[in-house]
DNA sequence: ATTAAAATCGAACGATCGTACAATCTCGCC
DNA sequence: GGCGAGATTGTACGATCGTTCGATTTTAAT
């Protein structure tokens, strides 16, 4: 089948296009006109805009566990891990196939008070995220390698929250100190915790 | 002028739909609809859709001020007015004008990648937001409040970062436990840097 | 009360949105 | 190599977008 092939294209180019726009921002004219074929031959693989934008957030999911979680998975228990998942996150965010930044965080921001299918998708997958984070950090704590009584959850807030403010840092205020202080501010959430 | 009444009431439902939908899910139709007065009469008032986000961007940004940052300056320097404008902000997040919860967050969001000139408006906006802050907390280092070498820079990337993973958990993961974890959050930070 | 100015309206513009459908082209299999 | 299935196209639909403009109403000052 040659269609799946021209599936996989456009959802491609439909990432990196929600990236930059928003998941709203997407259009199906726009698109094609991007990927060189027409509106009508593009909708026929989806049938409707609702059902691209959902693959859009299938796809970004599948990319991400490949991307950031899988590959942290093969460090060892622990701490180890941790990092990696911050590392894999952080090289995520500028992955040159999503030229926006993170198209997780900023549709959570954009879909958190549009409710729909998508909304609903994406509190999923925003949800398995945090659980798996903190599944690592819980891990590490049983490892012995950060204290016993740490609360994971607020660790993790705490670790995205610093994620957050280093996209917004670097995003929007354009300073290029973000990534140094995102790296310091980790560091120290490790270290107080240990 | 009764002109100018009426801008104001278009203001405040721009302000109020923009919350939720974001700037550019704001549109003439939609909005005109809701105040029960005619596109054109609408339009009439700003000229462009750009000139009525521009208004949008302006009048939150004053009632940031008014609302968030007037009331913590009537406290003393130091903590305390730190503390205001922590509390402040929380208010701001789920003021009655703000149905979306802090407009100019989720725009930074929204904005980050379109360039033109309300993305330079945003980003003036945000740097001055940031900019009181850190002048807030420099004020506690010189008043005893805080550690002499703290970094206010870092004080309030972490403070940012707190609020912005208090507003993914509560309005995206619909957690209720993302005020107390915010409020736990800054405490320690306060702490910490005492 | 009159009148000029300001505010608002209705109608229409071209563009683009998401969607539908019949026609055409292009594969992959016998 | 033809043929049927699947992929892609062009065209068109109604809705809505931002915007224009002339007509009409409402306001504020005389």
């Amino acid at each position: 089948m040659k269609g799946n092939r021209t599936r996989e294209q456009i959802i491609d180019q439909a990432i990196r296009m929600a990236s930059v726009l928003g998941l709203e921002g997407l259009t199906i004219g726009n698109l094609a006109r991007t990927l060189g074929m027409s509106k009508s031959g593009l909708f026929a693989h989806f049938n409707s805009k609702e059902n691209l934008q959902k693959a859009v957030v299938e796809q970004t999911a599948q990319r991400w566990i490949s991307f950031v979680f899988e590959p942290a998975m093969k460090n060892g228990r622990g701490l180890p891990r941790v990092r990696a998942l911050f590392e894999g996150w952080l090289e995520w965010e500028s992955a040159e196939f999503l030229p926006g930044g993170c198209l997780i965080m900023s549709s959570a921001f954009e879909f958190d008070d549009r409710p729909g299918e998508i909304h609903d998708m994406l509190v999923d997958l925003q949800r398995r995220l945090y659980q798996n984070f903190e599944r690592a950090v819980v891990q590490a704590r049983d490892e012995g390698h950060l204290r016993g009584n740490l609360n994971e959850k607020t660790f993790v807030f705490t670790w995205v929250g610093l994620f957050l403010a280093f996209i917004h840092r670097s995003r929007m205020l354009e300073y290029e100190d973000a990534v140094h202080m995102l790296r310091e501010g980790f560091d120290q959430l490790v270290e107080r915790n240990r």
